[in-house]
DNA sequence: ATCAGCATGTAAGGCGTTACATGATTCA
DNA sequence: TGAATCATGTAACGCCTTACATGCTGAT
């Protein structure tokens, strides 16, 4: 009975689909995964390990000429246990939104920094829905890959947040602006 | 320098409005900011120790009777390091879903488990956002307190993206739905 | 020739969670 | 009397990030 360490499960999980080097499951969490998941190379390769050591996964060796290539696949423990935590009934959801906590610590100093933090995390959210829509786009001329239907559920939880982010971006700086008055300085 | 701890941070904002224990600030931190970030005693105790002997803040004994009771205050640096650290116009957001996460790899069986996992979700939603609901009542009232506008937008953020997830959980659900046909087993 | 991208991995350090350990007080 | 809440703290462990270390290949 294994930990369940979240980042096996991504692996797992990647792997169900296609075999896999550490160095392209990295590129993959990268991807449409990277706005609810992140994963480091000092992360993946000694999970990969593990794993491997687990008999969850095996590798075979890929290399082209000589550069070092190895490529993973799933083996059915792996996938028993892949089964086993998309079963479980509880999820473990966490955010940490630092610009919620600057904003909510705002009143220390001038509304014009709340305003700016706003601001700067609207650029950010802009530009991941320009990517997400990307992905959407794709996805949505092959919804008959079954797939596909759950990748393009992820990405639509995106772009439907982002979009509600955006939104409240511009409630909130209305807000600021009418709301606080202040006879401060710095 | 030091190296911007966000829980030293989250602890520095907290002391600026009152004196609070250690016990005080996990409360706080369980209460309106949870939805957006987290904190232990295993993790403020520590904190709070380090910052006082760094002089960010100062300690007082407030013991009732036999009970053991230690009331940290904000001085003037920690205050400047609060300031310093709100100006940074950088700001570290994440999530971690692992709804999310379990629905990408989805697929992997039937769409029975995908449902089941965003109908808990749901609930889990559903539940904060109640929460969420009454503190903006409150804080509502009393908007002229600048303080209050902050925490308010904060809370705001909060139920507005919770009655986006319920929004998009309807959609995916009904997508599962139609979407996937699926001569599967298990 | 050089740079970007492919490719693998280790090491140190940081941060946080969980569980443990202890004890007082208040209220039913 | 016993449970809940107040209150402080430590220790072990787990996980992840960052930086480092190395080397090949393909394109410009």
């Amino acid at each position: 009975m294994a930990k369940d360490k979240k980042i096996d499960m991504v692996i797992l999980g990647l792997l169900s689909h296609e075999d896999l080097t550490g160095y392209d499951i990295k590129k993959r969490i990268d991807g449409a995964v990277s706005f609810f998941w992140k994963g480091s190379f000092g992360n993946i390769y000694p999970a990969l390990k593990d794993m491997e050591s687990m008999g969850l996964i095996g590798k075979k060796d890929t290399s082209v000429g000589g550069r070092e290539r190895v490529s993973y696949h799933i083996l059915e423990k792996g996938k028993e246990q892949l089964v086993k935590w998309l079963r479980e009934e509880q999820a473990g959801n966490e955010l940490r939104y630092e610009t919620l906590l600057k904003l909510f610590f705002g009143g220390v100093q001038g509304k014009d920094i709340s305003i700016r933090n706003i601001e700067l995390f609207e650029d950010q959210i802009r530009s991941n829905l320009t990517l997400l829509k990307g992905y959407a786009d794709t996805l949505e001329k092959n919804l008959d890959n079954n797939d596909h239907v759950y990748y393009y559920l992820t990405v639509s939880f995106g772009i439907d947040t982002y979009e509600a982010y955006l939104k409240w971006c511009v409630k909130a700086k209305k807000m600021l602006k009418e709301k606080i008055k202040e006879g401060e300085i710095l």
